[in-house]
DNA sequence: CACGTGACCGATG
DNA sequence: TCATCGGCCACGT
């Protein structure tokens, strides 16, 4: 009887957090952690992995945005997705270098940080 | 119920 | 930069 409920909720979760990472404008990135938060669930990055795994890949979801706080792709390096995300990532003209992104450059802190302080 | 695993993170050495 | 640790927590076994 609970299984509809905890469906319901699974449901909702993936949802914020499908749409946190449809947010991230083209050509720049955001952490796992980052996207938890905005989603509403500080402190809870793995949940972002796990449900963008589980998320259908034909789904139009800018997923390769999607970093880890250092920069570094998420994804096992030598997998296909790894490949996939560093393509994806060059094509819409942000550097990745060795699996890794500049997160000083292409964060969306980056962005606050300019807008606030009229920095670059 | 216990345990291992993982597309994580921040602090610490 | 790398290694470890404690925290986080959904899932499969």
């Amino acid at each position: 009887m609970n299984d509809e409920t905890d469906d319901e909720a699974r449901a909702l979760r993936a949802r914020r957090i499908l749409d946190a990472v449809a947010a991230i404008p083209r050509g720049r990135v955001a952490s796992y952690g980052a996207i938890a938060a905005r989603a509403g669930y500080p402190g809870r990055a793995r949940l972002i992995g796990r449900v963008l795994g589980d998320a259908p890949d034909r789904m139009a979801l800018p997923w390769h945005r999607v970093l880890r706080a250092d920069g570094r792709i998420g994804i096992p390096a030598g997998t296909q997705g790894f490949r996939e995300q560093c393509r994806r990532l060059k094509a819409e003209g942000v550097t990745v270098k060795d699996g890794r992104v500049p997160m000083s450059a292409f964060g969306l802190d980056h962005d606050l940080d300019r807008a606030i302080w009229s920095w670059g």
